[in-house]
DNA sequence: TTTCCTTGGGAACGCCAATGCGCATCGCTC
DNA sequence: GAGCGATGCGCATTGGCGTTCCCAAGGAAA
């Protein structure tokens, strides 16, 4: 991990579709070399994979809901069942233990054909171990990190 | 978009290191008819690029923190000072204008080696038009969702 | 100084992306 | 119901690029 592999592993966030020549080009290696770096970090495990980014209207054109989760309790059985359940939602889309006053910060995307009062009923208030559900609508997104 | 255009989707949002044919084959499509598929949904915008996914570790082992920040006044200029100031910032991943008590949801990535002590005062309170910034603590993250 | 190890560039090879072609299917029109 | 255009498939081909080889250059250790 030199300066070279960090100004890699920046382009290829921004876009893993250049070829090994543009972005030999773009941190001052040729094509070779550049693609033995390429190798060498998703074989080492700092880059996990390449995944597509879709637009907007590919997802369904959705709304993004932030909902504070409170459990029951917080004994391990009651944790792990929540989130297991978590994992197995679509609309889901990050999860954080958090410190404070809830337990969960859960980030929920729910598409325009669908209505959050169904997500709300339906899949939230479904999960395990569920207490106290409090959501916080976005009225708008900035940046989308994914 | 039909049936086969979503499941080409799901696999590339997975995977977009798939050729044609692993792609083609999971779908049910010959490689050249998944390959055309695949360039129709990127002309037409459905598929916006392509990104590689860093582990931790290359990401310097961030921690992760959510802050709610109320703003001076929500006058048109304040809030696009302050957004054009968030986008020029590495550690802000996410940033959502929310309803409610705050005025901005934010998602911000602390390395291991950085402070969150630092970021909060030369970063977060350097922002214009910040009048109140409330921090909440991941203690874990479950599903980062890019 | 010699040797070894790392990392670079250049070139050959093989695979896959990319495209043209023919054909089947579906839907529209007469 | 017959004809026709459009759509989208699979197959075959080509060319570009990923992949891997080899060799050279530089630095560190002996």
């Amino acid at each position: 991990m030199d300066a070279i592999d960090r100004k890699i592993l920046a382009q290829l966030v921004n876009d893993s579709a250049l070829t090994s020549e543009q972005l030999g080009a773009r941190v001052g290696l040729s094509p070779s070399a550049a693609h033995r770096r390429v190798k060498a970090l998703e074989e080492d495990g700092l880059i996990l994979g390449y995944r597509a980014r879709l637009s907007s209207a590919a997802q369904g054109n959705p709304s993004t809901v932030f909902v504070s989760v409170t459990l029951v309790d917080q004994r391990q059985a009651t944790m792990m069942a929540f989130e297991a359940a978590l994992a197995r939602t679509t609309q889901v889309r990050e999860a954080h233990l958090m410190s404070g006053e809830s337990d969960y910060l859960i980030k929920v995307l729910v598409r325009a054909d669908d209505s959050y009062e169904r997500v709300h009923r339906e899949i939230l208030s479904a999960l395990p171990g569920v207490h106290r559900l409090v959501t916080q609508f976005t009225i708008r997104t900035l940046a989308a990190g994914d």
